[in-house]
RNA sequence: UCCUUCUUAGCUCAGCUGGUUAGAGCACAUGACUGUUAAUCAUGGGGUCCCUGGUUCGAGCCCAGGAGAGGGAGCCA
């Protein structure tokens, strides 16, 4: 009748108990053995919290083969009164009373399917193998607790101001978007795909009668549903199918994309300034233990390191620091003059010197900008048109176009967006100029044609942003299941 | 895709100038102990030194090719 007493006992989260005043009440907690020390304390985790519970069973009444099965990884249900704890380190314990053992963990390394996971440290590589279970660690745990609270934050923000949640296409037909190359979508045969008379693939006979691909970019999407609620945002997967092997490349990840009408650039620059402190802001009340450990973490990380590659602040300090000040916002124009005034380019310690105006900037000269010369985060504007997208609006000098780039420390680029360009002949222009298929975007360009008005919009990388909050260097160590080159295990 | 580094026990790593039987900590097994905090103590088992080929009297170490992983660059969020 083990189901009927699984039914029956509720269980209390050990977040909520170790909250709780102990007065020898009878508590039920379930969830995964992290330890078991001297043969009675069982350190047990549901993933509620990033502490344990400690479980302490009398091992002179329990049997031997029980205590056997209370390994790292086993599930269990314990029963006890709440009691304060004798030791120290824990304020409450459960006096266990009665245990149930819902799946065993192997943890003989002679045998097969032993539980990979031991009570020490693991390198992240390692874990990165075993990424289905990665997520009991208390790295990873506290990583996807703060992701959640992000990706709620976000939502929050954007529904306290009235936003508009849109859901825009996964699959679209559109490969005019220009950000990059494109996973393809088909029902077709890839041994045997028809061919047309003139021997090309025929996707008329394709399932949605012709070619598609996974989304780069909701934005286009996203522009025509703002000229109609004003303020809309997309927070959806994103597919590249780009031969990027760095840590801050996924070839499927999260982005948040929201298009405001009525927003000219400062606008745009304003909300994107107050969306990233708000969730941080978030996630610093409400995953602070999560945040501390993770902190530490990194601060004990960087001990092995010499003292000039060590951050000059902690990862909590970082973050506190990021909301308490204003983002730095500089044109691509003045930040040129920065680099080639720096000491840095004069004694040609950049790899790439900065010389002429319009070339684009590389990652060592965004990361001076962000950790050396304002050393905070960075807001650069007004782009040569030549280096940014379509869609941005042009300014007046006929150079430089309404872009900006937010740069993050460690992080590089974290969001991308533009003043859209609304103006039907520039734009049309600037698309003949790229040799883009105008009359296959004539619904793009249809909102220039029928009430166009000023509008905006940028997209955050998701990821980058948990990167950013969580102080993990590796991308692939905030996505449950990353998909890169050559690795889509899970 | 390019550059670069790495691959030795289940995990984290050491292994000298090429030289006998490849080591440590943790984990595991057995025993002891029993208010521990990655418990402690004792004993023990555990190796395709990533793969293939070569140089050499002799290769974990040198050379060539391959595979996988990390870091950096490019592209970008």
């Amino acid at each position: 009748m083990a189901f009927f007493i699984h039914t029956i006992m509720k269980r209390t989260k050990i977040k909520e108990l170790i909250a709780t005043e102990p007065s020898g009440q009878e508590v039920t907690v379930k969830g995964w053995v992290r330890t078991f020390r001297n043969n009675s304390f069982i350190a047990i985790n549901d993933g509620s919290t990033i502490n344990n519970i400690q479980a302490v069973v009398n091992f002179e009444n329990t049997d031997e083969a029980t205590l056997k099965r209370i390994t790292p990884g086993a599930c269990l249900r314990v029963t006890g009164s709440l009691i304060a704890s004798q030791g120290k380190g824990q304020k409450v314990e459960i006096a266990v009373k009665e245990m149930e053992i819902y799946g065993d963990a192997e943890s003989d390394v002679t045998k097969p399917n032993v539980y990979p996971l031991q009570p020490k440290a693991h390198s992240l590589e390692f874990l990165r193998e075993i990424a289905h279970l990665r997520f009991r660690t208390n790295t990873f745990g506290a990583v996807f607790r703060i992701r959640h609270n992000l990706a709620f934050a976000v939502h929050q923000f954007f529904h306290e101001r009235g936003f508009v949640y849109m859901h825009t296409p996964i699959i679209t037909a559109s490969d005019a978007e220009g950000a990059g190359e494109m996973f393809r979508v088909t029902t077709l045969d890839i041994n045997n795909p028809p061919k047309t008379e003139t021997g090309e693939i025929d996707f008329k006979q394709d399932f949605f009668g012709k070619s598609t691909n996974l989304t780069v970019s909701g934005q286009l999407e996203g522009e025509l549903a703002a000229m109609a609620f004003g303020d809309v945002y997309t927070f959806g997967p994103t597919f590249r199918a780009e031969n990027s092997n760095t840590t801050r490349h996924l070839a499927e990840f999260w982005m948040i994309e929201p298009e405001m009408a009525f927003y000219d650039l400062n606008d745009n620059m304003d909300l994107a300034e107050e969306l990233l402190q708000y969730v941080i802001k978030y996630a610093l009340e409400h995953n602070r233990e999560d945040i501390e450990f993770l902190s530490q973490r990194l601060f004990d990380e960087e001990k092995q390191k010499p003292q000039t590659e060590r951050s000059e602040m902690t990862l909590l300090e970082k973050l506190q620091f990021c909301i308490d000040n204003k983002f730095e916002r500089v044109t691509y124009t003045q930040a040129i003059d920065i680099l080639r005034e720096s000491n840095h380019n004069k004694k040609k310690k950049f790899q790439y010197l900065v010389n002429e105006w319009g070339t684009d900037l590389q990652s060592e000269h965004e990361r001076y900008l962000v950790e050396k010369h304002f050393k905070k985060p960075v807001i650069l504007t007004d782009y040569p048109k030549e280096i940014k997208s379509f869609y941005m609006r042009q300014n007046e000098d006929g150079k430089t176009v309404r872009a900006m780039d937010i740069l993050f420390p460690g992080i590089g680029e974290i969001v991308g967006g533009s003043q859209r360009e609304e103006r039907l002949e520039l734009l049309e222009t600037r698309m003949k100029e790229l040799h883009l298929p105008i009359e296959e975007m004539y619904w793009y360009l249809d909102t220039r044609r029928f009430g166009a008005c000023p509008h905006a919009g940028f997209g955050l990388g998701f990821e980058r942003l948990v990167l950013f909050v969580t102080g993990m260097t590796n991308i692939r160590d905030v996505i449950a299941f990353p998909r890169t080159p050559k690795s889509a295990e899970f």
